[in-house]
Formats: C-alpha cells, structure tokens, sequence
DNA sequence: TAAACACTTGCACAAGTGTTCAAATGTACG
DNA sequence: CGTACATTTGAACACTTGTGCAAGTGTTTA
C-alpha cells in the first residue's frame, strides 16, 4: 500500500513514499506531540549524561558537601567543579547554602536518585 | 577543624584545605566508587539527552517503524534519523528487523520507557 | 540487466561542550 | 587596612556532536 509522488525522474530529496503505515505513524506523533515536554526531558538527561556532573550528584545524594570537598571526593578541580554546579544549579538538580566563606551543596529534588537507580537497574539487566 | 598543608607563602594551585569533613568525603566516594557504572551510566543518559533521539525512542515505544515513517513522524531527515538510530543501536537501546529493502526499528528493552516517565514525573512536578 | 528505492555511511562543517588558567568576588581575621 | 582563602567567573582552547550532502549498499521490480 504504496503511496508515490506524482512524478516523472525528477529529483526528490528524500524518501520517495511519503508514509507506509500511516496509522501507526499517527501513533508515533500522538507520542512525541508535547514538544515542550521533550526538550526539557531531553535537556534533564543531557545534564546526567556527563561522568563529572552525575558523580556531583551522586555525592550529593549522600550528603551536603562543600565545593572543596565535592572536589576532592570526585577527584576533579575545583573550577571544573564549580562550573558544572552552575549548571545543576540554573536547572534546580542542586541547592546551596552559604557559610561564611563557605558554599555548600546539596540535592534540591531527591527524586534524582530514583531516577538514576532505574537507569542503572537497566543497565544492570542488559550485561 | 580544619586542616592547613605545611608552608610558607608557597603558591598553591588550589584549594589550600584538604578536607573539610572526611567522613562526608568518604561517604561521597563510596557512593562514585564504580567509576564503570557511572560511564555507561553517564553514557545512556546522554544519549537520552538529545531531543532527536528522544524522539526517535518514544515514537518507537509505541510501534515498530520503518525508518522512512520514523523520520515522518518525528518531522526529520532520514539521513538524520539513520544517524542517531546506529548510534542507539550500538548502545542496545533499539534493535531493527529486516524485510526486503525496508528495515524496521523497535525498541530492545521496554524498560526505557519507565525510565523516560521517571523523568517526566521529577519535571512535572518541580514546575 | 537496469532502474528505482530504502537505507547506510563517510565527509565536512558549524555549533556546542568541558576543562584549564587567570582574574575577580566576597568573607574572615589579624 | 591587608592578607588569606573558598568560590565564581570569563576567556581560550581542544574536542565532541548533530546535521546535510553525496556517494554507496543491497533489494525489488520492470
């Protein structure tokens, strides 16, 4: 059940058919249709998606840390550290509370953890 | 209770403390101790963290697609599509099916998609 | 066999990313 | 005040990444 372009060799960009199953295509757009809703998932798991920032997390997890300490505990600088904190901060992964000269860091959402034990369980199942 | 390195008007690259408190540190490496679990960890969020590929993956959730319907759906390339499709298929997230000249595409684990509304639950509530 | 076609792949390139360095900020303390 | 210090920030950099293009692969069909 074929659907082609009215055409005599011409030069089409892409694919010829235009859709095969066009039902199921439907089905696959209803799943992708909240556009907003993807980029932000999309961009919540590209900030998981680095080695430095998930350790941040994962130490976090644990307990609240100082930048220093955080530093030394996923054995990164502390500028490098500071920069990705930022960026879990600007998208509220991590809090922080100052102490004199003191900044320290902590889970804003614990739900990141559950999170991160689903992915890791899947990893887990596949090896 | 702090702890000073020994010297005199020395520069130091960093931090000049060493540790604040040792047994958060502690706590914290344990927690990142599997360096091997947090890169394949790392690594599957971060191909989870680009909008094309996320697409690619909840349109496939629903329905095994060909690829020419996939980048229907998701309004993309097909070169585009095809790009991201061997990269998911490296990583064992979508497997494919052969059938003449069309090659259909559906997802390896379903486990992904629990981890998808995991993550579209910690977003939604935090808004 | 040749043409059509679905899909893949290699290349090139612009845009994005993570790190480092050095300078800046803000706080504590002598 | 000035020094020490924890942290942040901006610029520079090497490196990565996603996409489009064009060519290539393998299958179907006329």
């Amino acid at each position: 059940m074929y659907v082609y372009f009215d055409m005599k060799k011409e030069v089409v960009p892409v694919c010829k058919i235009e859709i095969v199953d066009k039902a199921k295509v439907n089905l696959a757009k209803k799943a992708i249709k909240n556009e907003n809703l993807i980029m932000n998932t999309a961009a919540m798991f590209k900030l998981l998606g680095d080695p430095t920032r998930l350790k941040i997390i994962l130490a976090l997890i644990k307990s609240e840390l100082c930048v220093c300490d955080l530093s030394a505990a996923i054995d990164s600088t502390i500028s490098a550290v500071s920069h990705q904190l930022r960026l879990l901060r600007n998208a509220r992964l991590v809090k922080y509370r100052k102490e004199g000269k003191m900044v320290y860091y902590s889970i804003e959402d614990q739900h990141i953890g559950e999170l991160i034990s689903v992915a890791q369980e899947h990893l887990q199942e596949n090896d």
